[in-house]
DNA sequence: CGCGCGATTGAGTAATTTCAAATCTAGTGG
DNA sequence: CCACTAGATTTGAAATTACTCAATCGCGCG
């Protein structure tokens, strides 16, 4: 492993005894099968119609993931930011072709993982079946509580809320995508923002 | 363990070993940190601003997961059949207050999981944290569609695709129901059937 | 038979989108 | 340092869509 791919590793390492402990032997065997990459701004990591080979952990930049309509306008489900994972999990998991798009809003390094090794690593190591349990715990009352804001919230407050628990994001990100995150027009933010 | 109680149990089983096998051992271990519960319609299982000690599977009946807007009106989160999950899991698993109801549409039986019994589960039958990492991981690809599904379709897609996932479903619940699942009043739900 | 709940329909109102144009901003090259 | 350009944001006005409110219709159950 070269000097940078450590540093990288160990950031994800970090990230996973957040919430469960490894061994460094089970470290040492879970990160054999991460796969390091970068990309610059504008890049794909997944295009709708393509199979969904890896799972990506964001080590630096800026991800966007989202549906195109019949009439080409962009919504996005998910944005992600350094220590997030993001894919087209529908499509990684069935092995099926993916229905979004992912790229780079800014150059981005990731680690990519297989989902033959993360049912290796999940079935060899303990604690990442215990570690890919609990994200996905997370994850899913992530969704619950972005479904409950979409359908009951007016946009305003969606807006509000986004920039109170993502202030970073709403610096980093054009304020378009915003919109097409919270499920309004672009003119209809600009407007709300008074 | 009563007759009944034991063929409530088999349908959870069954359930379970679809994705993960048990022995009977381990079946055994798991089943007995489960609380049958049987409930009239309309009663709650979950009530906004009230703990949240349990995840509930449902043997059989109809539940409805709503938040409730400042004007009153109700926005379904998720409707739970025979074989689903449903709690608020955000409340659930931080042990806070309900931000949602949950009630019955239908006279239920549910299997009751405590937070503490569902980590000493997974903690001590390997098999059940697979179980849970799994339906957890689809789960969040179901609130993934949904969401994509919200922003990018019209309702009147939506809809069809509802009664087309869920035929079932659409016939067991009255139809204002259905717009509040989908995020349109039902005067334009109505309208839309044509 | 009549009550109650759900579904539908109509009319008026409010909100959002669309399209177009103007303004602003950050990065580039001279 | 300035001018220029591309992309982003804002603003205006018209058109569309969805909502609200009220009234009516339909149906099952007591």
């Amino acid at each position: 492993m070269t000097t940078a791919k450590k540093e990288i590793g160990a950031g994800l390492r970090r990230h996973i005894e957040a919430i469960s402990p490894l061994t460094d032997a089970e470290w040492e065997f879970v990160s054999r099968h991460f796969t390091p990459r970068k990309l610059r701004k504008h890049q794909y990591l997944v295009q709708q119609g393509d199979p969904v080979p890896y799972d990506f952990w964001v080590v630096s930049g800026l991800l966007k993931a989202y549906a195109v309509d019949e009439d080409g306008k962009e919504h996005i489900l998910q944005f992600a930011m350094e220590e997030w994972w993001c894919t087209d999990y529908h499509a990684y998991q069935t092995e099926s072709k993916a229905a979004i798009f992912i790229d780079c809003m800014e150059a981005c390094e990731v680690l990519c993982l297989r989902l033959r090794d993360r049912e290796t690593i999940c079935g060899q190591v303990r604690a990442m079946e215990r570690f890919f349990r609990i994200k996905s715990n997370l994850g899913y009352i992530a969704l619950q509580k972005r479904i409950i804001s979409l359908l009951k919230e007016p946009a305003e407050e969606r807006f509000g809320n986004l920039i109170r628990q993502y202030p970073r994001l709403a610096q980093r990100v054009p304020k378009k995508h915003l919109a097409a995150y919270l499920g309004v027009s672009r003119e209809t933010l600009s407007r709300l923002k008074k």
